[in-house]
Order: structure tokens, then C-alpha cells, then sequence
RNA sequence: GGCCCGGUAGCUCAGAGGAUAGAGCAGCUGCCUUCUAAGCAGUUGGUCGUGGGUUCGAUUCCCGCCCGGGCUGCCA
């Protein structure tokens, strides 16, 4: 979607300019508030193709003024200000909604079958605000790919084994007394978290006993000591057992993670989240050790004197992936389960959610990948991102300090009902609960989203749960209020049939034109950078030029009925607009708030 | 020590070489018999960490330094 005077001044000038490249440079901006004009063609970036800035600014204002789409023209320096007719202007830009929604879709060649693994919990404690992070980029993230047309598979990996999994199983052997999520009412992962919990207590008891009767420990940290304690041990025995298929822990082990597994079902479900696949880390973690013998006979690894099996990675430093028992390294599996997720999907590119304390690891993964002469392993990405905060500092499980996902659900799902509530007395139970869910949840996954994924940021719950300003909410009251005006202007009879663009020319129609006609470009750059914030920002951009033009331009209550209908037409197009990037950010869309 | 990321308004964050550096929150002023006030209009608030360099032009690119975070295991 572009501007037909800006397409006619590239092709002129590529007439007359040898050197203007084939392919469009000039890409219309919205004009600054301050200026007089529609759009903007800053001629700063295609000075060098036409001697300089200034001459194309010169040459693109004498070429717009004849163009009969162009009312006026203004230069600046080198920036062009092109104040459009109005019938042209919305022709270019939300005349043809469909069309513009249509024109994110990337051609057919640059599409591709991309494979995105994001959330990969552990089974031993319920997801927290972290989870809620990953699981908002991946999920988005993939919405958003998908948007543009690429073929997105969504896949999860869980964590289901190891140690730590083995010391919510040992307190709940020691404590458990039988008791499930069934006999307790408690969601199934937070049943398992508790136990996880009391390990780490009775854990530190034991250690803090046992650095009082061997004052020569007292120095050593926690992790030196586990094996000291007698939990420890029986943790590490269960683990062995585990791997041994000792009948009793492979059936205690199974009916626990399947409580996790209820739990993660239903967190998932409140997100919106479908995975096509969930990887079980139970049965990849042996995977890779195959792969580790051929590259060591390509010489891609070598041996160490001690046995371990390394890869050199030049600036990256050296990297074990067999340690010099022949067991597997961490590393190991991961090369392992990317090569099975290659063969199972084929992909021409994969993505991994996964947070930024991993970027070293994921940097070696790669390169080994390529070392291993993997021709796809030059498309695989690491969307890393930071950090959660909270006011009072980091967030830790053992302190207790978490901010837990189903607990933060269900409070800004009841803050939005409560203020739904407060707007609306004839509701009922159910529909308040529906917009609750809708608005509270938009409203977490929209703050989440509006960060950069790589920013380490900072999570102020009492900030959080308000709806005003820069929110979720603001955009879906946009949408709210347009639902709100067609359903109105049905009542009434009227339509957007057959509008006549050409009234629609008071500024701020035209502005939350221009504004809706980036929509596509939006959608394309976020993709091409896997960041989802940039439609986030878009989109309340978009909200406001919409709230500016409600206040300006009556549309039920417009001088005469062709107006009407121009409006009505405009604001749909705004609606559908607004609808398709919530929805692409998986937030849902309220039809009135 | 080395590598990576960050430092922009009181706070949280946008700004991928371009116009006088933006938004929200917080503060202050107004606006609900008018399509939904989860809204709108206005206003206060900045040596873009710092010192150099490249450029017609640098918050943006390069180098040094300061501050904060992460990583730097035969852990995951």
C-alpha cells in the first residue's frame, strides 16, 4: 500500500536519475503535527541518487505540485510536506480496507516455515511472571509471523526431569500424606510448588545444622554442601533411580507431573496459548551423544587429555559437550533435540524464546550447529530477552518473592470486572467475568509486550493495574467505541455503503488516515525484527488519532448524512484495524466496555 | 580480567543518521443533559552517563572512560 503520487514521483525520478535504485526508497511518513501537510517525503535519504538532498527535494516538489492527487506542497530543507486531496488520500490509504490489511502479507518467496519454541517450563513449581513474559513474546511473537504469512509452528519443551524435579518429589514422599489436587483444591503445579518449597526449607534447616557441627563447612556454599546433607543425597539417589526406571519413583514421578501438567494446561489455556507440540525433555535428554561421535570423527570436536570431548569455538572459547565419562553435558541435548526438531519439521528457520542469562549458550549452539555443517543452521535465532523486575528487586523462588501467574491473572481479571461493574450495573455475573478476563488479561499482555524484549524491565504491580494511559485498555476502548457507533448507527439505518471519501477532509480525518495506512509497514518491520513492541507503540498511535477525530468529527451526528456515512466508513476501517493488531498481539477485543 | 546488554523528564519507557528529542504515569488547569470520561484539551518538567571521532547533520555509527545488570562450569 503506498501513495500513488510518491510511486509516480519515484518512477520520474528513476527516468531521469541513472543511479535511483529499482526498487522504491521513499517511504511516506505521517507530517509532523507543526507542519502543514499530510505526508512527508524526506528527500535526505535520496540525496545521493539525485546530486543532493536538496536538488531532490527541489525536483520532487516541482513534480508533486502538477500531480493532480496534490492540493499543496511545502519544502523544508530537504523534507517535502504534501497536503493531499482528500478523495486521494483516502484512496491510498483506508478506502480499501481489506486491501491494506491484505498488503502485510509478505510475496510467496519470502515466506517461511519457522519453528518457534517458547515457555519450556520445569514441572517442579507453577510459572510465575517470567513464564508470563516468555509465554507473551512467544506467542505473540508467532502471531505475529503468521500474520505476515509465514508458516509458524509453535512447539514447547518441557523440563520434566532432573534433580530439581526430584526435590518436590522427596518432600512429597516425606509429607505429602497422600494428599493430591483432587483432596486439597489446590491447582495440581501449585500443589507440586508447594513441596518444592518445603524441600528448600527443610534443605536449608539441615544446612544450617550442619554448618554448626562442622565448623569447617561453615565457609562452603550451599551447593558444595548438598551432597553432605542426607536430603541431598536421597535426592541424588532418587534421581538415579529415576534413571534406573525404578518402578516406585518413575510411578511417584508420573502422577506428579501430571498434576503439573493439569495446571500448565489450564495457565495455558487463560493465555490463549496452543502449542503443536510439546517436547518432553524426559525424552530428548539423551538425544545428541550420536551426534558428538560423527563430529568428533569430522574433527569438528577433539578430545581433551583428561577424556572430555570439546569444540573449539574460537572467540567464543572452548566448549565441553561430553564430559570425560562419556555422559552428556547440558549442551549435548540441545544439539540433540535441534537436530530432531529439524527432522520432525523441517523448518527453514528457528526461533527460541529464552531468557538473555542464556545468550552465550545459545551463541556456542549456533556455531556448533554451523561447525556441524548444518546447511539450515544459519537461520536459527535466539530471541532473548531480559529480565522481570519488581519494585522491591529480583524475583526468587526460594524467597518467596515470586509473582505468580495464575494469582496475577486473576487479580487484574477482577480489577477490570470491578471497574466493568462500576460502569455498567446490568450486568450479569457471567458477562462481567468475560470482560474481566478480556480486559485484565489484554491489559497484562499489552504492558508486556510495549518493552523491548531485551530491556530488563520492571514490573510495578500497583502501576500495572490501573487501565488508564498507554494500556491494553486504551486500545481496546477505541474499539469498543466504534463497536459502539455501528451498532448505534444500524439502530438507525445507517450505513458505510458507497461512502464518499472526498468529505472526509477535516485534519484529523485525514491524520488517523495516514496513521491507519502504516498499519501494514508496522506489521512487516516487526516481524523482520521478531519484536512485537513496535505494533504495541503503533497501535496506540493509531488509538489516539481515532480518540482525536471522535472528539472532532461527530459521526452519528454529522451535518448531513453523506457525512454519516464517510465517518462510519472511516471508523469501521479504524476498527478493523485496530481488531487485526490486537489480535495479532493475541489480545482479545472487547465489543463494549 | 574478558564478552554481551543497558544508562534519554521525578518514575516507567519510545526514539534503526534527519525538522524545535517524544509518550504514559506522577503534579497542576479545564471538559460528562452531546456517538462510552478506561476519554479529551492544556501545562510544568531534558547539559540524551561522560570525553573524543566520522558526517552537511549524531540520542542514533566508531573509540576511550564511568555506572548498573547478565554471562564467563565436565550446572541446567
Amino acid at each position: 500500500m503506498s501513495y500513488r503520487c510518491v510511486a509516480g514521483l519515484e518512477d520520474q525520478l528513476r527516468r531521469e536519475f541513472a543511479g535511483y535504485p529499482a526498487e522504491g526508497v521513499l517511504v511516506a511518513e505521517p507530517c509532523p503535527a507543526e507542519m502543514k501537510g499530510d505526508i512527508t517525503v524526506n528527500c535526505f535519504r535520496i540525496g545521493r541518487f539525485c546530486g543532493n538532498p536538496m536538488a531532490a527535494a527541489t525536483r520532487a516538489a516541482e513534480f508533486l505540485k502538477e500531480h493532480p492527487d496534490v492540493e499543496a506542497v511545502e519544502v523544508i530543507k530537504a523534507f517535502v510536506n504534501v497536503t493531499l486531496k482528500p478523495g486521494a488520500l483516502h484512496r491510498d490509504s483506508v478506502a480499501e480496507v481489506e486491501t491494506l490489511l491484505a498488503s502485510a502479507k509478505l510475496p510467496e518467496n519470502r515466506r517461511k516455515r519457522i519453528l518457534v519454541e517458547y515457555s519450556a517450563p520445569n514441572t517442579n513449581k507453577p510459572q510465575h511472571l517470567g513464564h508470563v513474559r516468555n509465554n507473551t513474546l512467544g506467542m505473540s511473537l508467532s502471531s505475529l509471523l503468521k500474520r505476515v504469512g509465514h508458516d509458524v509452528i509453535e512447539i514447547n519443551l518441557v523440563n520434566d526431569r532432573g534433580i530439581h524435579i526430584c526435590k518436590s518429589m522427596i518432600a512429597y514422599q516425606r509429607n505429602g500424606n497422600g494428599e493430591t489436587p483432587e483432596s486439597t483444591g489446590i491447582k495440581g503445579d501449585h500443589l507440586v510448588g508447594k513441596f518444592y518449597v518445603e524441600f528448600n526449607k527443610m534443605l536449608s534447616a539441615e544446612l544450617d545444622a550442619l554448618r554448626a557441627a562442622k565448623p569447617d563447612l561453615a565457609g562452603k556454599k550451599d551447593d558444595e554442601l548438598f551432597l553432605e546433607t542426607e536430603l541431598g543425597r536421597a535426592t541424588q539417589q532418587m534421581l538415579q533411580d529415576w534413571e534406573a526406571g525404578k518402578p516406585e519413583v518413575r510411578e511417584l514421578w508420573t502422577m506428579m507431573n501430571g498434576w503439573v501438567f493439569d495446571g500448565f494446561a489450564k495457565t495455558y489455556e487463560r493465555m490463549g496459548i496452543r502449542f503443536e507440540h510439546t517436547y518432553l525433555e524426559s525424552n530428548t535428554y539423551l538425544l545428541g551423544k550420536d551426534i558428538i561421535a560423527d563430529g568428533l570423527a569430522k574433527g569438528v570436536f577433539r578430545k581433551r587429555e583428561d577424556g572430555a570431548t570439546l569444540c573449539d569455538l574460537g572467540k567464543l572459547g572452548e566448549k565441553v559437550v561430553l564430559r570425560s565419562d562419556g555422559t552428556s553435558v547440558y549442551i549435548t541435548q540441545d544439539i540433540g533435540t535441534t537436530l530432531k526438531k529439524y527432522q520432525d519439521y523441517q523448518p527453514e528457520s528457528m526461533i527460541w524464546v529464552v531468557g538473555d542469562e542464556q545468550n552465550l549458550h545459545f551463541q556456542m549452539l549456533f556455531a556448533i550447529m554451523k561447525k556441524l555443517g548444518y546447511a539450515w543452521a544459519d537461520d536459527l535465532f535466539h530471541l532473548s530477552y531480559g529480565m522481570v523486575n519488581l519494585p522491591s528487586g529480583k524475583m526468587k523462588s526460594r524467597e518467596g518473592t515470586v509473582v505468580d501467574a495464575d494469582d496475577l491473572f486473576d487479580e487484574m481479571a477482577r480489577l477490570a470486572a470491578e471497574a466493568c461493574r462500576e460502569r455498567d450495573t446490568e450486568l450479569t455475573e457471567t458477562e462481567l467475568a468475560e470482560r474481566g478476563e478480556i480486559i485484565g488479561l489484554g491489559a497484562l499482555k499489552f504492558m508486556l509486550l510495549k518493552f523491548n524484549p531485551k530491556t530488563t524491565m520492571l514490573f510495578d504491580p500497583a502501576a500495572s493495574l490501573k487501565f488508564e494511559g498507554d494500556t491494553g485498555p486504551y486500545v481496546q476502548y477505541v474499539a469498543a467505541r466504534i463497536h459502539s457507533i455501528r451498532r448505534k448507527a444500524a439502530e438507525r439505518g445507517a450505513t458505510s455503503g458507497n461512502a464518499d471519501w472526498t468529505l472526509l477532509g477535516h485534519p484529523a480525518e485525514k491524520v488517523l488516515a495516514v496513521t491507519a495506512a502504516e498499519y501494514p509497514g508496522v506489521l512487516q518491520l516487526a516481524a523482520e525484527r521478531r519484536d512485537a513492541s513496535g505494533v504495541v507503540e503503533y497501535l496506540l498511535k493509531l488509538a489516539k488519532a481515532f480518540n482525536g477525530f471522535y472528539r472532532e468529527c461527530p459521526v452519528l451526528a454529522a451535518e448531513k448524512s453523506e457525512l454519516v456515512t464517510a465517518r462510519l466508513a472511516l471508523s469501521e476501517a479504524v476498527g478493523r484495524i485496530i481488531a487485526d493488531g490486537l489480535q495479532t498481539l493475541t489480545i482479545r477485543v472487547p465489543e463494549a466496555m
